[in-house]
DNA sequence: TAACATTACGTTAGCCGTAACGATA
DNA sequence: TATCGTTACGGCTAACGTAATGTTA
């Protein structure tokens, strides 16, 4: 049976161009080299080589050879990268989360249905999740966006969510039932970086708001309690009447901000997260 | 890197089911077996069986694994056959003529355009001449089958001959100077078999006629003198003014005997063999 | 007890490196 | 004469086979 590592050599004979350059580059000494190329003509019943006195280079062959080696070399790489992933996958996975609450609802409920897995949990903004998905980086995501090619993903609706502006009892906005985004042009506002796609820096309604970020959550906590500025809140909470003190909250009207979760697998993977789906519906989170 | 023979071994027995009889298999020991797994699964550092006191058995990851690498082998092997195709496609091809006359015609053209070239040269019937190109069995075909996938093939007309039927001046047909196949129905004729394509045995008129099948040609010759049986001959010879001695030519109707020849390769093929479609053109054959 | 996998151990084939040689620019 | 490829040869590693051991149906 051909012997992969006279294609290495072969492969790395074709960047060097000459035996000297290539021995060096593979650690191994000029004699060795000379021996394995003529082992791999053997071996293949070919010619590769064009040698005079003191110079080899790849003939037509060798050049057709070497270039199709590169490709048996790749798949050999992804033969075993692709067996460890297979692997992994049967003992662990790794779910990626859009947001808070659907990460805080969906966790146990996943952990119950996969004891004995090692579960990865991820809080990201859901811009790349299909994307991340296809890579196998993550084998469950759930997103706000709703999967385009039903052929390639499994998906269930798993709640839906809105976004709430908190503002202090006294506060000028305190008499509104809601609001839009754009009456909140240059209006400070304590924004807590960690609420993944919540925080939609791509639109231009959103950056117009004068955020005070907040990257540390106990600091967020606090400033909540201790200075009049708004903060954003979800529905989550408001539906259990469970009040920031001393604040009102507010809708926001704008439909970027009103969404629906999806729970997304890809299709090949729709036995094994079966369990999970069918414990969830359309108001699970919420 | 990884060593090939292991993934060969580990084809072998989700084949064979036992090491035992997977040893016998390779004509190797148990033992050599044993050590061969265990060193498969530390290269790939993932565990491919369910072992017991006296039993082994692929586990899911292994299971994944054999099939992989089934794929793997026959990628190296198919990297062996293509490389030494191509060797020989760099010295040598081979061309398939659907008849006598392009054969004669288009031969020596083919040689002076490739003098250094093994060439190797078929003469048959064309129904499976596409099929022969895609499987590289010829790199060039002339046939009178009009290529149908314009994105695969590159061609040109070469050609153009008609069949004719060539009787005795006090035939009873003489006097015709053309005539329909139909008519020939229980005729006897002398046929040549080495006539490619227009031996066409699939078409129901010309079965019907009553052909006294020659496979010698000097006998063919011979009997084409001697007795007063019509034969086949084509519109070269008419053309020519070639006439069989004390022989009429009636041409034959039928549009299946009426036929353009065209030049054929792969569309990849195309600059190799340009400098032939260079030198002909749509009455080169006829 | 027959069939199977594993462990222990001595043997050997094959590949590598060092050294020496030959050709070229 | 410096660089490059090839040949010759001795040493070592890694994989094999034989023999022996342990387990199960």
């Amino acid at each position: 049976m051909l012997d992969i590592n006279l294609l290495k050599t072969l492969v790395t004979f074709e960047e060097c161009q000459t035996l000297s350059k290539t021995a060096e580059s593979l650690y191994i000494s000029q004699p060795a080299l000379t021996k394995q190329m003529r082992k791999l003509e053997s071996d293949l019943g070919v010619n590769l080589f064009i040698r005079k006195k003191n110079h080899i280079e790849l003939n037509e062959t060798g050049k057709f050879a070497a270039k199709y080696a590169k490709r048996i070399l790749s798949n050999i790489n992804e033969f075993q990268n692709n067996v460890i992933k297979y692997e992994q996958s049967l003992t662990g996975f790794s779910v990626a989360f859009c947001s808070e609450i659907p990460e805080f609802i969906l966790s146990p409920i996943i952990d119950d249905e996969f004891p004995n897995y090692r579960i990865n949990k991820v809080m990201d903004d859901d811009k790349d999740f299909y994307n991340l998905l296809d890579k196998s980086v993550h084998q469950l995501i759930v997103t706000h966006i709703k999967p385009q090619d039903n052929n390639k993903y499994y998906y269930k609706k798993c709640g839906h969510e809105t976004l709430y502006l908190s503002v202090p009892k006294n506060h000028i906005l305190s008499q509104r039932i809601d609001i839009g985004l754009k009456e909140l042009e240059k209006v400070s506002v304590l924004t807590y970086t960690k609420m993944g796609f919540w925080n939609q820096w791509d639109n231009i309604k959103f950056q117009k708001i004068h955020h005070l970020i907040q990257t540390d959550h106990s600091t967020y906590a606090e400033l909540i309690q201790t200075t009049s500025y708004p903060c954003f809140i979800t529905s989550y909470f408001v539906r259990r009447g469970i009040q920031l003190p001393r604040r009102i909250d507010i809708k926001i009207k704008d439909s970027e901000f009103n969404c629906t979760y999806y729970l997304v697998c890809l299709k090949s993977d729709k036995e094994k997260f079966e369990k999970i789906f069918n414990k969830i519906d359309e108001n699970t989170v919420s």
